[in-house]
DNA sequence: TCTGGGGTCCTAGGACCC
DNA sequence: TCTGGGGTCCTAGGACCC
């Protein structure tokens, strides 16, 4: 029988942030989103105040100041770096394991013995050696091993370790009959609309439901999830990451923007992130797609368009990747609106060895993209950029007021630890 | 004043072919 | 008077995930 694992990490940015600063324990902690725009992240205290994931921070400002919450940008490097100590343990206890996000990774344990014992002792080694707290959810699909994770971490007496696939059918079911429906895995806000309309509130509703009639009412998706709950396993462990399809980039800016020229250092440096990820995974890209919007949000009219451009062959070429971008803005670029956002795609991505040049051709684009990759590895990313992206840091730069520094991957962050001498007084 | 970013998969419908 | 059926491929949009 197979037996997959599920090791989540609590509140997983709120936990990065408290492990450089311990004055943070036990207080109410938010992680703000890229532009300091909503809250992507809660302590446990935080969340028992009732602060909602997603909520903008000018609305619920008041609320923070009033109950002295802690306020953080968020530190992507920072969080990164954690996810990589903690998938790396994580790994050498658990070698068949697939990262499924920078918080999770499942596990197979089929055939393993004490898997109870095994993933307790993991759990406090993470705990050990990173200072993050996990929760190990156990059952016979990744569907049930993700609601094992649930148990794990909403009924404390289980100590952040729960195996729903050791318990019989009756026994699950009794925690089934527990848990809304909508902590399945997959069924998301519309799903639920729909499944409580017709009775489905609770996982057992769902696990009981016939899954054909219920594939042509919803989708293979739905059916799929049924055979999971019940222990058949339909979606399998992905240990090695498959190619991705398409690379985006993107931000809002850091004020709305009514001229083009900074909208076009804007789209030339998200060009050149993409160009990154493309070099970093050997792709090379055969459509390139620009998009930019208003704030939807506000009371203006609003606007948003995109456009796109194939070339001739894949490539992978920074200069011509920027070109296209910048005439496909000015397909889409209207005079009198405020624009907040603005992004570019890649699509139609293929592992760049295929049509691979001679290296020293001066058409070459895979030599100009080594090359790039090359000096960006010694100097840092962006040491060397198109013109057309700017050397300041300007207007459209997203706003982040309240960033702990990158402790771990940057020697100028590193940690100082003061000594207190006698002298000093406390 | 102020609402993230980056992905995947599925389905429906249109274009096109024989 | 009367205008098929079945298949593939592609794309846009929806829904979901973290």
């Amino acid at each position: 029988m197979t037996v997959f694992a599920l090791i989540d990490c609590n509140n997983f940015y709120a936990s990065c942030e408290r492990v450089f600063d311990p004055r943070l324990r036990d207080r109410p902690l938010v992680v703000l989103s890229n532009n300091d725009g909503c809250i992507i992240a809660r302590s446990a205290e935080a969340k028992a105040l009732g602060i909602p994931m997603g909520a903008p921070l000018h609305l619920i400002r008041d609320s923070l100041r009033r109950h002295k919450a802690i306020v953080r940008s968020s530190n992507y490097a920072l969080y990164g770096d954690m996810s990589r100590r903690v998938m790396s343990i994580i790994r050498d206890t658990l070698p068949r394991m697939e990262v499924y996000s920078v918080d999770e990774a499942f596990a197979d344990l089929s055939g393993v013995p004490e898997r109870q014992t095994l993933a307790c002792q993991l759990r406090a080694q993470i705990e050990q050696w990173t200072g993050i707290t996990v929760g190990i959810g156990i059952g016979s699909s990744k569907a049930m091993a993700k609601l094992a994770n649930h148990i794990a971490k909403k009924w404390p007496e289980n100590e952040g370790v729960f195996d729903l696939a050791i318990l019989s059918a009756s026994e699950r079911r009794q925690w089934y009959q527990q848990i809304d429906v909508s902590e399945v895995w997959g069924i998301g806000r519309r799903l639920i609309t729909r499944l409580r309309a017709q009775g489905i509130s609770t996982v057992d509703d769902l696990a009981q439901a016939h899954p054909s009639t219920m594939r042509r009412e919803y989708s293979v998706l739905v059916e799929r999830l049924i055979h999971e709950l019940n222990g058949i396993s339909c979606i399998e462990l992905e240990e090695v990451a498959p190619e991705r399809q398409q690379i985006f980039a993107s931000r809002s800016f850091g004020h709305s923007l009514s001229t083009i020229e900074p909208i076009r250092q804007a789209i030339a440096h998200h060009v050149r992130r993409g160009h990154e990820k493309l070099l970093a995974q050997k792709m090379a890209t055969a459509t390139l797609g620009v998009f930019i919007r208003t704030n939807p949000h506000s009371q203006h009219s609003y606007y948003s368009n995109q456009n796109y451009l194939s070339f001739t062959e894949p490539t992978q070429d920074l200069c011509l990747l920027t070109r296209s971008a910048n005439h496909l803005l000015d397909t889409l670029f209207r005079r009198d609106f405020r624009y907040t956002k603005a992004g570019i795609m890649l699509y139609g991505l293929e592992p760049a060895k295929h049509f691979q040049q001679d290296l020293f051709s001066a058409k070459s684009s895979s030599a100009q993209a080594a090359l790039i990759e090359q000096i960006n590895a010694r100097h840092g990313k962006g040491a060397l950029r198109t013109a057309r992206e700017g050397w300041q840091s300007s207007t459209w730069n997203m706003a982040q007021r309240r960033k702990t520094p990158a402790y771990t991957t940057d020697w100028q962050n590193l940690l100082k630890v003061h000594l207190i001498t006698n002298k000093e007084s406390f």
